[in-house]
DNA sequence: AAATTTGGTTTATAATATAAATCGGTTTAA
DNA sequence: TTAAACCGATTTATATTATAAACCAAATTT
């Protein structure tokens, strides 16, 4: 049985990068609210996945706010996709 | 999103159900082998299964060895296909 | 200008997974 | 026989992970 990237399967993680798959980028607040997590969870999660080369994180203002922008990678996109076939092993799909 | 069920959101325990949802039962070398992990590992797994009445566990004998024989619950094959249900969230499928 | 809120990071703690050590019994080999 | 190695499995110790609590700097509100 195949291995599960277990940077991936992690919920919150997934949560995020599952987003990420599906939008252009997405910032630190629209990902907290979506995954209704906690900021502190989420600042690691972020960090976890950003030094692996999943994501990218932009940090930037939009006037004098801070804005922390994330956008999944070439390699995020590709890690997903193997996470994404070897769980089809574990939860057999048609 | 909805949450993946801590229980069944492990490597080793999902490979478990996963083999338990297609065969009548399996026993305890058997899983080990099949999932390919120590008999530590495996017991303890297996333990949080039975505690959780996802699987039913019985030990007897096959002449004068011990044999643990599992078999996947009812309760058990529920929150399978509803882990499975969950993660479809996560996972897009098509 | 004090109090509150916002966006986020750091750090402490709780939970989890995993392997190492151990155990009761069995088979094998001396 | 009996000691050594082996088998199926459990217990326990350790490493890893996830998560929340505490905190911080800047901005906004009162």
């Amino acid at each position: 049985m195949k291995e599960l990237n277990p940077l991936l399967h992690s919920q919150l993680r997934l949560a995020v990068i599952s987003i990420l798959m599906n939008v252009e980028e997405a910032d630190f607040v629209y990902l907290r609210e979506k995954t209704d997590s906690t900021s502190g969870n989420l600042s690691v999660q972020l960090d976890k996945l950003s030094s692996a080369g999943y994501i990218a994180v932009e940090k930037g203002f939009v006037g004098k706010k801070t804005r922390t922008v994330c956008k999944i990678t070439e390699q995020g996109r590709k890690a997903f996709e193997e996470y994404v076939d070897a769980l089809k092993q574990y939860i057999n799909l048609k």
